[in-house]
DNA sequence: CATGAATGAGCTTTCATTCAT
DNA sequence: AATGAATGAAAGCTCATTCAT
């Protein structure tokens, strides 16, 4: 039953879904709905709980606990891209209709993409704390600085989980594309531990 | 008129959004609506086609030209940043809201978006050029690993503009949003064209 | 101006009409229409007015005065469906617009047709009189017999200029049409005349 | 709920009449009249059709088949107006609002019409047999002498309809109504038969 | 005298939601 | 437990009508 409502939200959004549509499409009458999830409002935050844990469950099962830091970061990765290209439909849900329609949706997923963020950032202070460890002139990063990396981290992977899902058969694996962000964002972070990172250095 | 229209759409989502509300919203009666932009799709258009010419000034106007290539970047991603914080139902309006509604919006501001990953895949472009003067072994770049760069960067430019908007003030400026950016991603390239990329093979 | 509300009012009918059509229609302002006539109900009265004017001074014109009263009637059949031929806006709308759009419209079509019914009462009686001196066993009408065909002479002419107008050309001309319903009406007045009325004498 | 719509679109226009009318009309609320019949368009072209289904119904009923022809033609005519005498509402539908508005409704009562005028004009071409064997000289109708008899007799049966659904009661029963167009048509007929037609040339 | 600009009111249609069974 | 039947409320859109110029 939720499946419907998952399916129907993600494919014809919030408004359009009819609670018609979703009753029909799960094979059962519309006020056992009713009777179930007591509104089209609270069956759609159903749903993005059940799709947000679901995310998240998987992120954390992919991830390999006790292997260095990068390769974990990629582990989860991986899992994401994996999981978000195994249910499209939960993924739109997650980050295109909730954030469409105000405040109670958008807030369930940010709490998820929160947990995320934090843990992307963990990550990230432990290959620093690596890094130190054997390179001899590694500077500290502020606490900005790792944030900034893991939510530009966490926005490059949404967006490619999203080009993914547009239907295009044929785009990169999922751990290609978890190598392509590794790529970027890995190489930044050790410029940034040695120093080397880029700055507008030529203004004023 | 039109912006009665972008805030109400960007706040309330398109459906959700009623001609009466954002006639109100306008100070004008339904029916003058009605006169100017004959109905609620092209009032939407309407709103989405300005909106996005705005974004793509804006961010034209804010890159240097003639400077070099990261500088351009930089420059052309702090106009960016600085526009959507300024106008952040415009930037909801093309992110989130015109992406959820259908086919003919969609289109409108997949145009755009085409338009500006092609501005920064040339940057690159530049950049690597400018480079192979520079460093000595340094390796072409093909095609894809170009295109998938500009990909991941915008994107992950518009995470970041997702957050800026998401009202809670004291977030990063437009210009160190960008120079985030820049370490995210200047350093990815510079290691692809030394050959130094991340691999999960070179892991356990 | 009134020809535009005329051709209007007979094409779209009156609720589909609407004044924009008809001040276009007309090649003034719509405001000049409202000054000039002030409402639509207005207009439309003034159509209807015009038109029934019209249709009743064209059939007086026509009927030959001082001519037996068999030639009358068709003179004035002949006129009748030569105006309508020529004028099908004004004759829907009389007989097919304003019948529709309840009180007062109809009411002001109805005294037309009462008027036009009078006068074919008053010939018929003509003819019975000139009947009278002509044939011996000649029988004196009833009113409510007169009155009956005159009725019922009226409405067939109706119906046939409603065909007549319904854009197959090629149809009758006025004056055939005339011919036809004379073949029928006189010969049914001169049986009765004679008391060879049709009667359902079988029944008990 | 057909009888409601009936009602009002005879009474007010197919415009005129607005759902809630109807719905009120009927006892019933508005969305449930939609649940039955999808649109105002097709509630009006069901009342239509059900009208028309009952007024063919009545008229082949009232028929006293086996009868001389003339005999028929003026039970028939009987049914006729018995029955538009007592559903007034049902005939102003069918004669006046659905001729009103547009083609898909006209050609509705179009195709009705036609099947009693065919109807018709076989008993008149019955009579003129019945009349040859009687009578020595009677010529041989053409067949548009026969049809246009037809369509006279239907058109001014109409009319008489019409008349009488006017609000005025005390106007001929349907009996008489029958046998006053007898005398009108019938006659014409026999003359017709025996080259006694009137014609115009006959005077000065 | 004539009009561009503006609106109040109403119409058709849809949908989340609830009873009686 | 499950549903067929019914509705209150609202939304998009149109049009007769009026001022300020």
């Amino acid at each position: 039953m939720l499946d419907a409502g998952v399916r129907a939200f993600a494919r014809s959004g919030y408004r359009n879904a009819s609670m018609d549509d979703i009753a029909e499409l799960a094979g059962v009458s519309k006020p056992l709905v009713y009777l179930y999830l007591n509104s089209k409002e609270d069956l759609f935050t159903a749903c993005i709980r059940r799709e947000a844990a679901a995310l998240v469950t998987a992120v954390r099962a992919a991830v390999e606990r006790d292997a260095p830091a990068d390769r974990q970061l990629w582990s989860g990765l991986s899992g994401f891209f994996a999981h978000t290209a195994e249910h499209p439909d939960g993924w739109t849900l997650l980050h295109v209709q909730a954030r469409t329609h105000g405040q109670p949706y958008a807030r369930e997923v940010a709490a998820m993409r929160t947990e995320i963020v934090e843990f992307v950032t963990q990550l990230i202070a432990a290959a620093a704390r690596e890094h130190a460890r054997e390179a001899a002139r590694a500077r500290t990063l502020a606490g900005t600085e790792v944030s900034g990396l893991a939510h530009a981290l966490v926005g490059a992977a949404e967006s490619l989980a999203d080009r993914a899902g547009d239907g295009r058969a044929g785009g990169p694996s999922a751990k290609e594309a978890a190598a392509t962000l590794m790529n970027f964002a890995w190489a930044g972070l050790g410029n940034l531990l040695q120093g080397r990172g880029w700055a507008p250095e030529r203004i004023g």
